[in-house]
RNA sequence: GCCCCCAUCGUCUAGCGGCCUAGGACACCGCCCUUUCACGGCGGCGGCACGGGUUCGAAUCCCGUUGGGGGUACCA
């Protein structure tokens, strides 16, 4: 048995490959996301490689759906990978469903060398035993079958029993150096042996997770903290693997924390908040979540919260994540969006509009060249109004219906002064004999009728003005909206308001 | 029970023994700008969990306590 002293290990100058290996069930959860982003920043600042695989070796969980999920996520994102599963690599196939022949081999040379040895204790019996000897049955696996005889074996088998294949862990403290959390001890003993074989034959996450990072040559392992009470058992395999000759190394680890949700738990699948595709139908844009994310648990620097991928491509480097969790605070996640947003180019900003306009009907899915048109007179607008992109329908939506389809939000009718009447009355008479249909002009026209003449405050002046052409309380700029409806629709819309009041 | 991890403003964080009467961001509260809402600008509120050490000196190092979290599967 290799001991620990001559584990050959990672240094600083061996290539990083680094891996992101989820497994197919559900949608795609910011956390797992986190995680995603993390392995691919440190291989594309080391100038290493990502390796996609996918550890769907729970038939019962696992679905197709999910897998497409997954790559659509990866895609969105744009984090991409060098080896895996759509792209192939040295190492095909990149999904443990399909691996294994792979697995076989290694099972029987672990058998072969004593590494692994048949169980048969079943879980009932085993806390049977720690019962009757006065133990806690919360222990777990008694490494009772550890040194059954061939006769022990052939009897269980002869009374029709299977055996599951277990790890013999190492009778000493297992060590090792966490990139995010420093040293960490595993007492000996306190790590019973584990089963790395159902007794159907089908090996489990304990073992081909590691196979499959030592067969693929995984320097650095960057996995959520949940995995970190699992690392021992894997050192263990990893000595085993070394003395087959099946592993080169043992990688590195390094276990990022927790993303949390409300209170102090983990967030769930089931929070809407850990829903990746949630926040993107929300109109979460690709920079504003990356950024976001990459602030949970690493910063660029003491003063600047606001990053491009770029920045933190070139900065991340995992020993500077903190080992404390983070929650997820959708608040700040969209201040950070928002400013995103802002930062986008003009014809950027429009064309990532469009998939949310046509989402909510405002436009077609095939647009006119006229909605193009609205569209591309309405974007500066609001570019620097929302956070998130799907309130882009609610803010313009107005510009795109016929004037008589316009509707007045309850809080805008209610919110209308006692003498909307006669402001909208005097607008009319001012905009009737406006000479140019532009910004300034009507500003001055309207001013000068509401406010100079009327002695009304501006908010009162322009408010129903604003409702009679947006059917909002609250609008994009007033004078630009008008500007881009046309003479024509704004005066049908004033006189519309004008003729359901009193 | 046992094993392991974690601990700076409400939240995310800077801090890696003296630069800290602890800095930034989000949130919140004022004020300014202003055609609404935003954006932007200015200001305010607010934190080193506790107790021992080590040291001339501790948010920073060590130990303990407390409080959280995870694991203890023929799930991953």
């Amino acid at each position: 048995m290799t001991t620990a002293a001559e584990v050959p290990t990672v240094t600083d100058t061996t290539p990083v490959r680094v891996r992101f290996c989820p497994s197919p069930t559900g949608t795609p959860h910011v956390g797992l996301i986190r995680t995603a982003l993390f392995n691919w920043a440190y291989a594309r600042h080391t100038e290493g490689k990502l390796i996609f695989r996918i550890e769907d070796t729970d038939a019962a969980r696992d679905s197709e759906e999910s897998y497409q999920q997954l790559l659509d996520a990866m895609n969105w994102l744009g984090i991409d990978w060098d080896e895996g599963v759509e792209v192939g690599g040295p190492h095909a196939p990149y999904r443990q469903s399909q691996r294994g022949e792979q697995y076989r081999d290694v099972i029987d040379r672990l058998l072969e060398a004593g590494h692994l040895y048949e169980s048969f204790s079943t879980p009932e019996e085993v806390e049977e035993r720690h019962r009757a000897a006065g133990r806690d049955v919360k222990l777990g696996y008694d490494n009772h079958d550890r040194d059954l005889t061939a006769e022990q074996k052939e009897s269980f088998r002869d009374a029709g029993r299977t055996a599951v294949l277990r790890l013999r862990m190492p009778d000493e403290d297992i060590t090792f150096s966490d990139l995010v959390r420093g040293e960490i001890t595993f007492r000996a003993g306190s790590v019973p042996d584990f089963a790395v074989v159902r007794a159907n034959g089908a090996p489990l996450y304990t073992l081909v997770n590691p196979v499959d990072d030592a067969l693929m040559g995984i320097t650095h392992v960057l996995r959520g903290e949940d995995l970190l009470s699992s690392t021992p058992r894997q050192v263990a395999l990893y000595r085993a693997l070394i003395d087959i000759g099946v592993a080169r190394y043992i990688p590195l680890f390094g276990h990022l924390p927790y993303v949390m949700g409300q209170g102090n738990k983990k967030l769930s699948k089931r929070d809407p908040e850990s829903n990746l595709f949630l926040h993107r139908e929300r109109g979460f844009i690709r920079e504003g979540l990356l950024n976001y994310l990459s602030l949970l648990g690493w910063s660029l620097s003491a003063d600047q919260d606001i990053f491009s991928v770029q920045q933190l491509v070139e900065n991340f480097d995992v020993r500077d994540v903190l080992p404390n969790p983070a929650r997820f605070d959708l608040k700040k996640a969209e201040a950070i969006n928002g400013t995103h947003v802002r930062l986008l180019d003009p014809a950027e900003f429009r064309s990532r509009l469009l998939p949310y306009l046509v989402a909510a009907d405002v436009i077609g899915a095939a647009p006119t060249e006229a909605e193009l048109r609205t569209v591309a007179e309405a974007a500066p607008l609001i570019q620097e109004r929302i956070t998130l992109l799907g309130e882009a329908p609610e803010m313009i939506g107005f510009l795109f219906k016929a004037d008589d389809a316009v509707d007045i939000a309850d809080d805008a009718r209610k919110g209308l002064p006692d003498n909307a009447g006669a402001v909208l009355d005097a607008a009319l008479t001012a905009l009737e004999g406006v000479a140019a249909w532009e910004t300034d002009v009507l500003q001055a026209a309207l001013r000068e009728a509401l406010v100079d003449s009327m002695g009304l405050k501006p908010r009162v002046a322009f408010g129903p003005v604003r409702t009679a052409v947006s059917g909002r309380r609250i609008s994009p700029p007033l004078f630009e909206s008008m500007v881009i409806l046309g003479r024509k629709s704004s005066l049908a819309r004033l006189r519309a308001l004008r003729a359901t009041l009193g």
